[in-house]
DNA sequence: CTCCAATGTAGACGACTGTATACGCGAGCG
DNA sequence: CGCTCGCGTATACAGTCGTCTACATTGGAG
């Protein structure tokens, strides 16, 4: 009676499966992550069809999450947790200025050439349909602008810039990075162009706001 | 024999229609809006639901678009080529320099202000799941660019700025006006701050790029 | 007046969906 | 040992979906 079935009927039913050995949590948000990436947004996405790719029964789902907006947000911890403290890293390392710009751009993206899919669908949500999970993109960004211009100041890395410009400034910047990861992933062949791009970006944006202020037409 | 019925039998199950007496083509086109603006992506969108919200049998939508990609580019063309030669004509409109970016920015902010469903769908769908309608947007957008830099070039606006500077930055400036009129939407106390941010935006990235190409920091 | 093309409607089909209910198994703890 | 609990499965139901086929109305061109 104890061998009626092998178990693992369905189970090998799989030719499509995210990391065959993971537990199903990870099973499936591995799964989401890759539907999402390349079909729609995740919260267009239907259990079954989850289900399906993790190679599990529909209904495991829900043993681990009630919706799927609690599956998205969980994704959102787990790369922003992880990419923040990376970045603040970078700024405290004592590289010279005309650099860190281009230093940290350089690991945003090869960070995102690693998670790719983690960075289509953060993009994509950013401006998606769930407010919620808007929201807490949102919050991550400006965790690390804040972080920026705070360490900016500290290091005084572009001299005559006050807390209120970058206030005004370091959340676009952020922003642009995070954009234009997605560039760097779909054309390879400009990458180099790309990172030397963004980096004009935020120096130009820094120093254009001292420049602006010291000739008076900032505000 | 001429009165069977009134004709209007299922037509008048409205009580949420749009524009009721305006044809169905158009009738689709807002609804597809007004369902993309609060609910899901354009083409996660159903025939029927779009049927049901125009107070339309579902299977109508076949007698004008094909698919909802088709739609979609219908959407796109319409906005865009109502917004890019108003933008054009202020930039040509002989404004005082240091106005200009900010006359400009007024105007595609209150043009949103009377549009606001084509915004929170343009931009949602600019990065959203279907490449075909993301390029569309990203075509018109980069139109738009190109404009700009020519006419800057034109009335020199910006003193030292070179065409493949601009090159480099038109696109940035333009996704980020874009991008900002979601900001004026939601945030209503906060319009003239965020009109003003905006303009410093784009005078500094200028600026700063001039002063970094003088610095031979630019490349 | 007639005919046609454009537009809208009606009904039906099979496929797929979310989720409720019930069952199976194995690890860990008493 | 026996029991529970976390995890995965099986089945079933009612609802929604896209789309096919067939029919009705209407405005204008001939």
């Amino acid at each position: 009676m104890s061998l009626i079935k092998p178990r693992k009927s369905t189970r090998s039913t799989m030719a499509e499966r995210e990391s065959p050995d993971a537990g199903g949590r990870e099973r499936l948000i591995g799964a989401a992550l890759k539907l999402a990436a390349e079909k729609r947004s995740l919260l267009a996405l239907g259990v079954r069809e989850l289900g399906r790719m993790a190679g599990l029964n529909p209904n495991t789902f829900y043993r681990h999450f009630k919706t799927l907006d609690e599956l998205s947000l969980a994704i959102v911890d787990e790369f922003a947790e992880d990419l923040a403290p990376a970045l603040r890293a970078i700024r405290l390392s004592g590289l010279p200025t005309e650099t860190l710009s281009k230093r940290t751009v350089e690991y945003v993206f090869d960070y995102a050439r690693q998670h790719p899919e983690a960075f289509i669908v953060g993009v994509r949500e950013l401006h998606g349909s769930s407010h919620r999970l808007q929201q807490a993109i949102r919050a991550r960004i400006r965790l690390v602008a804040a972080e920026m211009s705070e360490d900016i100041l500290a290091i005084n890395n572009v001299p005559g810039i006050s807390a209120d410009m970058l206030e005004e400034l370091a959340e676009p910047v952020v922003e642009q990075v995070f954009h234009r990861t997605l560039d760097y992933l779909e054309e390879p062949k400009r990458r180099a162009e790309l990172v030397r791009r963004t980096a004009h970006f935020i120096d130009a944006l820094m120093t254009g706001a001292v420049a602006l202020k010291a000739m008076k037409r900032w505000d």
